[in-house]
RNA sequence: GGCGCUAUCGUCUAACGGUUAGGACGGAGCCCUCUCAAGGCUUAAAUACGGGUUCGAUUCCCGUUAGCGCUACCA
């Protein structure tokens, strides 16, 4: 049974590529029944906070994938330190006394820095001594010089990686405070936690080295190894909050009314494929469909644009989402975007809006009339039909308050009695209703008149068509 | 600078050496229609560049260019 892990490091609020890795990771568990475990990467304990790890559990939570195990990498630092002086007892490790003031001396500019000579050749009995004396030091692994073959291994979507030994560096382990780096926190439970398979991003593959040489130092055979192709900007560099903003992270997707699913859905197509031209897929269908073959090697431009924060495809597939939803669970999901709307009469305007919004979000400026005591002011140019003018549409408004007035307020009624009363007008059907909208919803581009008005009820629509009349005529000062 | 990864329509992608280079989103147009949507139909749009290998390269190899990543006592 494989086991597969997401290690988010909570510096930040959740990224869309971090929430990308984790459903790719619950993907694979899922599709061969395996577990998913949840690691808190919190070893960077200056750069950590409360909030950020909320903010990770808030956008997972609200994927709805769900976890099997949880650590957090904190509690389990001992572990650690434990491998790493492990490594250092086979020889494999050295301290280096290097004060960390002086790091900045690293050259770079000609070649990779590998090591500081004196300390990687420093006898054990003076480390042992300057470390007793107090002396803080870094312990570094002692990346094999003499070798030269390289460090290889086999990564379930890159395939075949070998880098030398003279291009790594000999990377600290333990810092001079104690605690462990990322690498050794990271292989250490990795190890520890029996992973089986690491699926994350592409930033790690060339670190994938230095860890290969960790689980061998440490007597464990490396696990299986799937890197997945990076988000980036539509400008090509990478995602940064600090540079693109909301877009970057998953709450704000879910604060604008994506559906979780559509989300998830959208994340998946980005950088693996079906391969089969399917675009929408359910659940379990993506969880069928998943594997690494069907990942791609290049990374993935998410599209948005200052005007658009959102990339369009993420927007139709929640569209499309929405439009197969039950209208129950849509009025539901749509009611904490109006305030103070009621599941009765959301239950009663989601079907008009259904295939009329993209985000959840989008009710409260489709149907927000529908909720409103007053409208809001409007042109009362608006009010004015097509090929017509204000008389027509004081006409339009006198004629339609006489027939609402009676009528029964269902659909065919109001479609019989209204389609009549512009024919008594000598006025296009468009034309007769065009008026009508306006003074009811306030704007001309609306859900169907004969739906509306029945939602609406008779004592609002006859009130809306009062104030309308009123402004028309003091608009246009006619009698 | 060194090392690594990558390169198909604007974007996401398909095409185990042989296709009129396919699909989707977005765009444009038409139809439907009480507006807006939805739906239907049509359409424009791509193999980065240069060399090989081959009867034949989007596909394999090399180079160039470009982008990204790593090169921290961050993760």
């Amino acid at each position: 049974m494989p086991r597969v892990r997401f290690a988010p490091s909570p510096t930040g609020l959740l990224h869309i590529g971090s929430a990308r890795t984790f459903i790719f990771n619950w993907l694979y568990a899922r599709h061969n029944n395996g577990t998913l475990v949840l690691r808190i990467d919190d070893t960077d304990v200056d750069r950590n906070t409360e909030s950020s790890v909320n903010s990770i559990f808030d956008g997972l939570k609200w994927l709805d994938l769900g976890w099997d195990e949880l650590y957090h990498q904190s509690e389990r630092i001992d572990l650690h330190r434990k491998v790493a002086w492990k490594i250092f007892e086979k020889g494999l490790a050295y301290r280096d006394f290097t004060p960390a003031s002086a790091e900045e001396s690293k050259d770079h500019s000609d070649g990779p820095w590998l090591f500081h000579p004196a300390m990687r050749e420093l006898s054990a009995a003076e480390s042992q001594r300057r470390a007793d004396a107090g002396e803080p030091f870094v312990l570094r692994f002692r990346v094999p010089r003499e070798a030269s073959h390289p460090v290889e291994f086999r990564d379930a979507v890159y395939g075949s990686q070998s880098k030398l030994p003279a291009d790594i560096e000999d990377f600290a382990l333990l810092r001079s405070n104690g605690l462990p780096t990322y690498h050794m926190a990271s292989c250490a439970d990795d190890i520890d936690l029996n992973i089986t398979h690491i699926i994350r991003g592409q930033d790690h593959l060339t670190n994938t080295f230095k860890h290969v040489l960790i689980f061998e130092a440490a007597g464990a055979a490396p696990p299986q190894f799937a890197h997945l192709p990076l988000l980036i900007a539509p400008d090509g560099s990478k995602l940064s909050k600090r540079k693109h903003g909301p877009v970057v992270s998953v709450t704000t997707y879910r604060d604008a009314g994506f559906l979780p699913h559509a989300f998830v859905n959208f994340l998946c197509l980005l950088g693996w494929s079906p391969k089969d031209n399917r675009e929408q897929l359910t659940r379990q269908e993506l969880v069928d469909a998943f594997s690494f073959e069907g990942i791609n090697h290049s990374n993935a431009v998410v599209n948005f644009t200052d005007a658009d924060p959102f990339d369009p495809k993420a927007v139709w597939l929640n569209a499309e989402l929405i439009r197969t939803m039950p209208l129950e669970e849509l009025a539901k999901q749509l009611l904490p975007f109006v305030p103070n709307a009621e599941l009765s009469k959301m239950l009663r305007v989601a079907p008009l809006i259904q295939e009329r919004i993209k985000l959840l979000s989008d009710v409260s400026s489709v149907a927000d009339f529908f909720f409103l005591d007053v409208l809001a002011p409007y042109d009362s140019v608006e009010l004015i039909p097509q090929k017509g003018d204000a008389a027509m549409a004081l006409a339009v408004l006198t004629r339609a308050r006489e027939v609402l007035t009676s009528v029964e307020f269902n659909h065919d009624a109001l479609d019989h009695a209204l389609r009549a009363a512009a024919q008594e007008l000598k006025i296009k059907p468009g034309q007769m209703f065009q008026p009508i909208r306006v003074a009811v919803c306030g704007r001309k581009n609306a859900p169907p008149l004969f739906e509306t008005l029945e939602v609406l009820g008779r004592e609002t629509t006859l009130k809306r068509i009062d104030a309308a009349h009123a402004q028309l005529r003091s608009a246009f000062t006619l009698v």
